[in-house]
DNA sequence: CTACCATCCTGGTTGC
DNA sequence: TGCAACCAGGATGGTA
């Protein structure tokens, strides 16, 4: 479900519940996870300090004072929801009931509880130490992180060189860029004036340029918009993130696409298109 | 190596 | 209203 806009802002909203927080217990309501959670995975968290929280890619990382690194990614319908314990439902004394696919609920010596949920069980928990981190399967293939301070044209450019395939394809791949989704590469070829359907070794130099700008401006806008509330995932305080309303293109078939000078009623405006399985979403005229 | 496809699973929406 | 078909923000393992 969450693409890097919406881990980020997660990553945010659990820092203040975890981050110093000892974990009095964890419970493993259901373990077949998208990976199967091991035997001694509460054992191995309970007791448990958190010092810092992390992100690569999609993937959340909890780093425990005995140095594990507890590995979170959602999948598709993953969230994690922070249950405090002033909260509305305080006149009733505990939390209020678990959800049905609430699978795994963390619950610190603060009395604050973080819940798994994740009706789909795309999603998958590991733990890893944190030396081996790098190697580990998950990790080990990324791309660049589009945020940080090297990803520029050139090394993006690198990346997409020699791929036969289409850039919207390219992009959606981990190993190429981390951490976008359909809707973030449907909004960032927009902003860049690319064709979802243009070869991706053909974006070179300036388009390359163009594009890596376009993804680390649309990512910053994202999460400074607390990320995109499609369906109802929310931030873990229960809070919408509302950059949904300033998507371009993704979702808006046949709408004029934001400054377009082109006439919809001639064009169909906005088109979407199947690539790889995936909905594509694009305007014909600004994108070549 | 690259590229495409099916697949994991459940829930919400759409259409008959 | 009931029910079936289809769609969904992801990633991977197998095949060509």
């Amino acid at each position: 479900m969450p693409e890097l806009p919406e881990v980020e802002t997660i990553r945010l909203g659990l820092i203040p519940v975890l981050v110093g927080h000892r974990l009095a217990r964890v419970r493993a309501r259901r373990r077949d996870l998208r990976v199967a959670l091991p035997d001694d995975f509460g054992q191995r968290l309970t007791g448990r300090r958190v010092e810092s929280i992390g992100r690569r890619a999609k993937f959340l990382l909890v780093t425990l004072d005995n140095d594990d690194v507890l590995m979170v990614h959602l999948g598709m319908s993953g969230r994690l929801r922070v249950v405090t314990p002033s909260g509305v439902h305080s006149h009733d004394r505990g939390a209020p009931p678990l959800a049905a696919h609430d699978h795994v609920v963390f619950t610190t010596e603060a009395g604050a509880e973080v819940r798994f949920h994740d009706p789909r069980r795309f999603g998958l928990m590991a733990l890893c130490h944190r030396e081996r981190l790098a190697e580990h399967p998950f990790l080990a293939n990324l791309g660049p992180e589009p945020l940080a301070p090297g990803f520029d044209g050139d090394a993006l450019g690198l990346r997409l060189k020699g791929r036969k395939t289409s850039i919207k394809a390219a992009l959606m791949d981990q190993r190429v860029v981390a951490g976008l989704g359909n809707i973030y590469v449907c909004e960032s070829l927009f902003r860049a004036g690319l064709s979802p359907k243009r070869t991706a070794a053909t974006v070179q130099g300036e388009r390359a340029h163009r594009l890596a700008q376009a993804i680390r401006a649309v990512l910053k806008e994202a999460i400074a918009a607390g990320g995109s509330s499609l369906r109802d995932h929310r931030q873990p305080s229960g809070e919408l993130g509302y950059f949904q309303h300033h998507f371009a293109v993704y979702g808006r078939l046949g709408e004029r696409c934001p400054g377009c000078t082109c006439d919809a009623q001639r064009t169909g405006g906005i088109r979407a298109i199947v690539q790889t399985g995936r909905s594509t979403f694009y305007c014909p005229t600004r994108q070549r």
